[in-house]
DNA sequence: CGCCTTTACTTAACCGTTTCAGTGGTTTTA
DNA sequence: TAAAACCACTGAAACGGTTAAGTAAAGGCG
């Protein structure tokens, strides 16, 4: 099974190797007549030549590929277990990517990682890294010489390129809304709260938002853990055991609100009737469950698309600076929330 | 942003490149001191040296990349959101083969596409491709010379492995199911069936279940679609407005039989209570979401895993002959079946 | 001591491309 | 009509590695 190489075009042709890769890649400012051109093109497709990028890159110093990293929270579960935005988030930057001529290099991360390895193994031409935690160890990607863009961090070093949204706007946003719709009592449920990581500015939100109407931030009225459906699970097992009264729950991530929902109503409660839910993200799988969920809305595809948008701008331009994107975030409404006369608490 | 190359390892070292390529890559019956060994590493050390990967592939012929192709059935749409189970068989992938060394080349399939492209571009040691027809053009694939694995497929063809699970009698389990628990009348959810495709696999097995317990199978109790959740929604839409009396159903996705489920919950159905629903494939979210899914389980985790063992294993031992993997099937009971009396109908 | 191994390297070819720096030949310009 | 410019190519180096073959020195053996 010998791979047909650009030699075997040259020597079908009758040319050199020079003229076919001149001919393939239609350089600008070269010269190759027509009829050279055609006798090229035609060699290459009776012999059903394929280029090696892995080739081209060596001599062409960029690989047409970008390194994807996604949070691998335990080492045996996989990422889109734990949250369908991880699976969302990919599907769009494979479609971009691929829209522009780019691969995808797709790895789990653990904390413990390298994550420069792969794209110093591969020599990808960018890297989409996705929730990471200010402290973890960046320092090898700052002098990758690659452009990396931070989805959903709060890393700041100027090194990286950020996608973002306010976090702490919409879960402001969300626990105002739940305030509106007249609930006093409402319980935080979040995966753990780690400084400068996502869920501790949604926390920050949370609290605002309860301070601004003069509503206190209770400790008891806080379930922390992780972002997965099994903690919901729990923490809905704690609300009732408690025999908790919060009417209302801002929850920081859509999966999470799914487990939530679920462990009320299998214990009897009622949603939103007893207990109203607003979620964060607004995964496809919000729109999909019973009841569907009343979350915050951000538009995962645009965020990927965004993502890979950077790199490509970057690659272009790579004096450019520092490029940071905020995606806006609305309140999508569902059946997940009721309201609440004011007597009725 | 020079990178260090195996060159400026070997000036550092006061070696040749092919010392340090020894002494990297322990060689076997290679001899090298254990001083010049010593030397050799520190140098790599110091100088932060990370072998290109690339360059490696090209002399050594082989890339420890695993192309992966996964159907993309609407170009804008991405293929974790038709089907989660996508999502979780990818991550099992990702996580397999990273553990063997191997990195994984993500790319969405649509059906006009060449699959051998990107396998040939990039040179790829292997290729899994996810949920083929037969009647796909796969002749490029035959002759690509590196092992090519299908997962639930129907093709057969000698030149492909295959990783599968026995969908017609999953299928006759699930209806046989709904029988033995008393229902007499039973729809039929389903994507589109295509000839040979799992879809047809499942509509045999249910046939078979309903003639063998002696019960017709009604034109007007099959509900034919796509594989998404929308369509579910839209067969629950078509159950109530025809007044449809079926008192249980067998859906052959769990993302279709959720649509399904809370289209008729929103429209006042309740679940299991009026209509008893059975799932296939046992996605993360069957358990997740209210009631969970009864449905037919496999063992989604091991799929992936078997789909990167068997490249490996092909890889090792390339004059072994097509291999041919079947996981067993069983019937996980949940929340969304419910007994029906003899009477009751 | 001379010959044969073994050890510990080095040399150089090669993997498949790209691309810079020519090279003749023809055409244009001064 | 000689010099300059252009055209259509080719040669060869370079990208960063691997590896077969070669070599010089040391050790073992009769």
């Amino acid at each position: 099974m010998k791979r047909v190489s650009i030699k075997d075009v040259a020597r079908e042709a009758g040319v050199s190797t020079a003229t076919v890769s001149y001919v393939l890649n239609r350089h600008p400012g070269e010269s190759i007549s027509a009829e050279t051109t055609q006798r090229v093109l035609e060699a290459a497709a009776r012999l059903n030549y394929v280029p090696n990028l892995n080739a081209r890159s060596l001599s062409s110093r960029h690989t047409n590929l970008i390194g994807v990293l996604i949070p691998q929270t335990e080492p045996g579960k996989a990422f889109v277990f734990s949250n369908p935005f991880y699976g969302e988030l990919l599907s769009a930057i494979e479609y971009t990517a691929r829209e522009n001529g780019y691969h995808l290099l797709l790895s789990g991360t653990r904390e413990d990682q390298n994550y420069a390895s792969i794209a110093q193994n591969r020599g990808v031409d960018g890297i989409v890294i996705v929730g990471t935690y200010p402290g973890e160890n960046l320092d090898a990607l700052r002098t990758i010489g690659v452009p990396v863009v931070l989805v959903d961090s709060y890393v700041t070093d100027s090194a990286f390129h950020t996608i973002g949204i306010r976090d702490r706007e919409g879960a402001r946003m969300a626990t105002q809304y739940l305030i509106e719709k007249g609930h006093r009592d409402i319980a935080f449920v979040s995966g753990s709260i780690r400084e400068n990581g996502v869920n501790s500015k949604r926390y920050q939100g949370y609290c605002e938002a309860m301070q601004a109407a003069g509503l206190p931030v209770r400790q008891d009225a806080l379930y922390l853990g992780t972002v997965s459906h099994e903690f919901g699970q729990q923490a809905a097992d704690m609300y009732v055991q408690r025999g908790a009264k919060q009417t209302a729950a801002f929850v920081t991530a859509d999966i999470l609100a799914m487990g939530f929902a679920k462990g009320l109503m299998e214990r009897g409660v009622s949603i939103p009737k007893d207990i109203s839910i607003v979620g964060f993200d607004d995964v496809y799988l919000a729109q999909m469950c019973y009841p569907s969920l009343t979350t915050v809305h951000q538009d995962i595809a645009q965020k990927g698309k965004l993502a890979v948008q950077c790199i490509l701008d970057a690659l272009e331009n790579p004096n450019a600076g520092r490029m940071e994107h905020i995606l806006p975030l609305t309140l999508t409404e569902r059946d997940s929330v009721e309201e609440r006369s004011a007597g009725e608490c």
